[in-house]
DNA sequence: TCAGTTAGACCAACCGGTTAGTTTTTCCTC
DNA sequence: GAGGAAAAACTAACCGGTTGGTCTAACTGA
């Protein structure tokens, strides 16, 4: 193996590493993952964690930071000028939508995080969100001077909509576990985009056009 | 002491200790949190917590259960029937705001359950907050019949409100240390009654109204 | 030679849970 | 109401399994 390779192999490790710390430590938080499990399903001896990362706690951080700095980023990308402020903010909501879809690890680990007060929450993430709900802010401010919103509370319009997702998302096993509620309720998808993602679109839509 | 004073003492211990117990969940999880650092908060030797209540995980069930048990029976109670539909969901939505102010430790506890799938959610739990969704529902089916709501589903009507107060309450300590986010946001109240609920509320019943 | 890797033994600290024994309260009896 | 047994409440110390983390010795392929 010339160094590129070694590099790639070693760049490979770390990432089956990384993966399998997110999967339990979404399953089971900081404190209910194993180490012993991260390693076992990463495919390395526990001493390659301490190796290539560090320890659980490296392991965490490093976790929180790579999940939660993408969204931020993909969300922006996607959203041209010339869009008319309705389909921007169709366009953040569904942006939205496909970055929890795309990263089932990331509501699980994003609520315990908030649960305990995001105090081991890298300053990335907080500035992740805060750069999405600036954006959001964005769209309706142009809205409101183009007589097409009403003025609302950007804070709060991304507050429902990612309770909302954020929060279907997570009660998806419950939800199907639950014996004693409607059959609908049950039987509902567990991805956002092509199930509620439109309709919570219709509803905010709905309240924040004139 | 006669008996009703023991009987008082021995169920002020019960009590102090469930608060104890309810304070160190919501801040640490189940796993997270040390049986030994319950014990020292509510000021009893740790024996007694297995004396009076029971192992870990008895003392979690209480806790979740007596927290939201209560929730969907004082939502129940303080609906009468005379009121129109809008009324309805107006004492549902500010009924579920206070419960969520008058119990701090309710929303992490929450958040972290559904984090872990509900796995150790009491089924007490899941049936309240399915009580809580099917009197929305009724409540909606109503304002259908008298054609005052158009017709939404109930269970994502709840998701948007429950996520928005849940997500809300959650990121307050977020929100408070966060630097550089709007000075608007950042002195947003913990509360929810007297601050968000009522725009959550005027939102909702915007995009639900006829 | 050397970074990367493995198996696996090992350890100290932690933590849930128990136990043996003590104090306090209740309750019965004379 | 004195006495004493029984029950309830309580304590300090301990036990044993778990777990994060370390270490050694050996192997691999470039």
């Amino acid at each position: 193996m010339d160094e590129a390779t070694l590099r790639e192999k070693s760049v490979d490790t770390v990432e089956r590493i990384l993966r399998a710390a997110a999967e339990v430590f979404a399953e089971a938080g900081f404190t209910g993952a194993r180490v012993d499990e991260i390693a076992r399903r990463a495919g390395v001896n526990k001493a390659m964690l301490y190796y290539h990362v560090g320890d659980k706690r490296d392991l965490y951080e490093e976790v929180v930071r790579s999940i939660i700095g993408k969204s931020a980023e993909r969300i922006e990308e996607e959203i041209r000028q010339e869009d008319s402020p309705e389909e921007k903010f169709r366009i953040y909501l569904r942006r939205f939508a496909a970055t929890l879809d795309e990263n089932p690890v990331m509501p699980p680990i994003m609520m315990r995080e908030l649960a305990s007060g995001g105090q081991t929450l890298p300053r990335a993430a907080v500035e992740g969100v805060a750069r999405v709900v600036s954006l959001l802010s964005g769209i309706l401010d142009e809205g409101v001077r183009k007589g097409v919103f009403r003025p609302v509370n950007p804070f709060l319009v991304h507050m429902m909509v990612a309770g909302a997702f954020i929060v279907y998302k997570v009660t998806a096993p419950v939800r199907e576990r639950a014996e004693n509620i409607p059959e609908e309720v049950r039987r509902m998808a567990p991805e956002l985009a092509g199930s509620i993602a439109g309709d919570v679109e219709a509803m905010v839509l709905r309240a924040i056009r004139i």
